[in-house]
DNA sequence: TTCCCTGCAAACACTTTGCAGGATC
DNA sequence: GATCCTGCAAAGTGTTTGCAGGGAA
């Protein structure tokens, strides 16, 4: 596959870029969009696939029935607020006490680690402070 | 909520817990018929959902675009297999370790940590052995 | 008898794909 | 000029839901 650089392709990984991470796609239509009225939905999806092949951008599944989309910085692990949903980085020195687990891992079986992802799900502050969900749990992230 | 004990939602439990886990709703939902044969997939979803809210059963998603379902029982974490797609459980002191790094990264931004994962995603030992995939490496989960 | 549950089928939401024209190398 | 790419729209796939009848407590 000989990859092309066109527009669209160029404008949807600024936009992740720009954004900082955790788009979903269809976000990244309507940001990319407002630059490129005739964009469809289909190419942003078709880009994402080939920047995901190359390498320049990771998919992100948290369980939410929606693939979130990042691009390929420093390996960092997320805080997954189950209330807003909301989506955060943690990048601390957590990667090399994980390295030590990985290399573990890695004689297990002989099965051969190539990436690992560690996503901690729970409540951010600001929904700690909210008052108390009557009942309606995880319903930001879950609600279909 | 008041659950019942139906057939069809116990049918449901045995056969995630009689195959050790990591089923897919379709899986799931053919196995039961076997014994249950005007089962309905909906039923199976209905009833998962409702053992997930129970406690009795936990969804796994590893970002293949299919949710897994398999037994809560002891905490433990998984190696995804890129190639065949298999899952294969990883039960060993881990945990112990993975507690001193989610207890450090419950001060983090005061986010309250409720659970964790952690995977590993790469290729099993009877995959490495086979020939050299053509390109067509991860089809096996991504295919669509 | 109450209310949860089921099977069925239609509906959903996110994602993929066929096609014909357009852009890139 | 050969390919890769795009927009559009239709099709897929996994999952959810409305309904009317059935079963558990």
């Amino acid at each position: 596959m000989n990859y092309r650089n066109t527009k669209q392709r160029q404008a949807i990984l600024d936009a992740i870029e720009g954004h900082g991470g955790h788009l979903t796609a269809e976000e990244i239509y309507q940001v990319v969009k407002l630059g490129q009225p005739r964009l469809s939905l289909g190419t942003v999806y078709r880009n994402l696939r080939v920047l995901a092949e190359q390498g320049s951008v990771r998919e992100l599944d948290f369980g939410m029935a929606i693939t979130y989309f990042e691009t390929i910085k420093d390996a960092h692990y997320h805080l997954v607020c189950r209330v807003c949903g909301g989506i955060s980085d943690m990048e601390t020195d957590l990667e090399q006490k994980l390295m030590a687990l990985v290399e573990h891992t890695s004689g297990i079986d002989g099965f051969q680690v190539e990436q690992h992802r560690l996503d901690f799900v729970g409540v951010c502050r600001s929904c700690q402070s909210k008052p108390v969900e009557a009942g309606g749990q995880a319903r930001a992230l879950k609600a279909r």
